[in-house]
DNA sequence: GCAATGTGTGATTGGTCACTCACTACCGGG
DNA sequence: CCCGGTAGTGAGTGACCAATCACACATTGC
């Protein structure tokens, strides 16, 4: 299997894998779970749909890995910018609320595909089972970088949840009292 | 049309489209937009899917008016809730909050039309436009109910929408210090 | 050189689903 | 009594889609 000269990391299989998750993220973010057809992803990847199946024997289980994908981004995201707040003597439960709100606008993907696996999560018990690690891993990381309490952090939760609520019904384009009111950076008092 | 003897609220096909829409709400609840089928509404409303299709031209304008309906039931229970509150000298605010978390377990459908309203608004502008009214009629309620500031009404709603998401993960019903923390009625400190 | 293993595909298949059409049954008014 | 409109349906139709299968091409170890 692994070749003689030591340094090999990836296999052209898993290569392909790797390659055809990154490919599929764009392509449920925009359609969601059940409207994204495995054939649109299949092309999007370059590779034939059958051989799709082959690298993940169900579309659930290739959602499911997506779901890893886009709770991996956050995690570097939120990683990195506590490490910036750190060095620089800053709030890093702040710096990554920042951070979350210039995600959403900088690579929207991830909103959508988070979005898109808290629905299909009632249904398919592999995604429901990704979405848990993701929270896990998402609460771990915050409450470990930015020492807050737990009051604290539900609340800082609850604030991620509702701004991917409004960039989802695009509240942000409106100009209306109730989407300025909500999609604020919690500033403004009346 | 209407005959002569002035009170007939509602024509019979009127009649069909409330009980349909009734029909539909735990349908479109338990499998969400795209994966329920409109021959199973049909059937759970007692009536053909052909005739569903001539009471709403399309699954989109179903959906939509479904939104509405759940929307309906949140503003209910919120009027009556801040109504006993402020009979009571209590927090209209925080019975409306309490009144929301009671609302989530006594009927859990409204709690996931909305969360399947969500991502279906990405797609389709029918929906989009119905959850936004959601959000306009609802902030306005709210806001006029408890006379709260932005800032608080923000964190309000912020906080239903981390209701939301956990409950629809089932987060209720794990026994770790993550979904305890998330899911925990913001009383304890750490 | 050749078997074995892994990469990759085209064609299909069985099933489902939104939506349509042609049609029947009823009901009130003239 | 019949006529126009409304309630209601059975039987499709075409499109799409997840998953399968049989088959080809490359690489590697022996």
């Amino acid at each position: 299997m692994t070749p003689a000269t030591a340094t090999r990391t990836l296999s052209t299989a898993e290569q392909r894998r790797a390659e055809l998750l990154e490919a599929a993220v764009p392509v449920f973010a925009e359609r969601g779970y059940h409207a994204a057809p495995t054939m649109a992803i299949a092309k999007a990847a370059g590779i034939s749909q059958a051989y799709l199946f082959r690298l993940f024997p169900t579309k659930a289980e290739l959602f499911a890995a997506v779901t890893g994908i886009a709770s991996e981004r956050m995690l570097a995201t939120f990683r990195e910018a506590a490490a910036r707040a750190r060095a620089a003597g800053a709030d890093p439960l702040e710096a990554m609320g920042q951070a979350y709100g210039d995600l959403l606008e900088r690579d929207r993907d991830v909103l959508l595909v988070q979005l898109h696996s808290q629905v299909a999560a009632g249904a398919e018990p592999l995604i429901r089972e990704a979405m848990r690690r993701c929270f896990r891993d998402l609460y771990e990381l915050v409450a470990r970088e930015s020492g807050a309490g737990s009051q604290d952090l539900q609340a800082w939760f609850a604030h991620g949840m509702l701004c991917n609520v409004m960039a989802a019904i695009g509240a942000d384009a409106l100009d209306e009292t109730w989407a300025r009111a909500l999609t604020g950076e919690e500033g403004e008092t009346e």
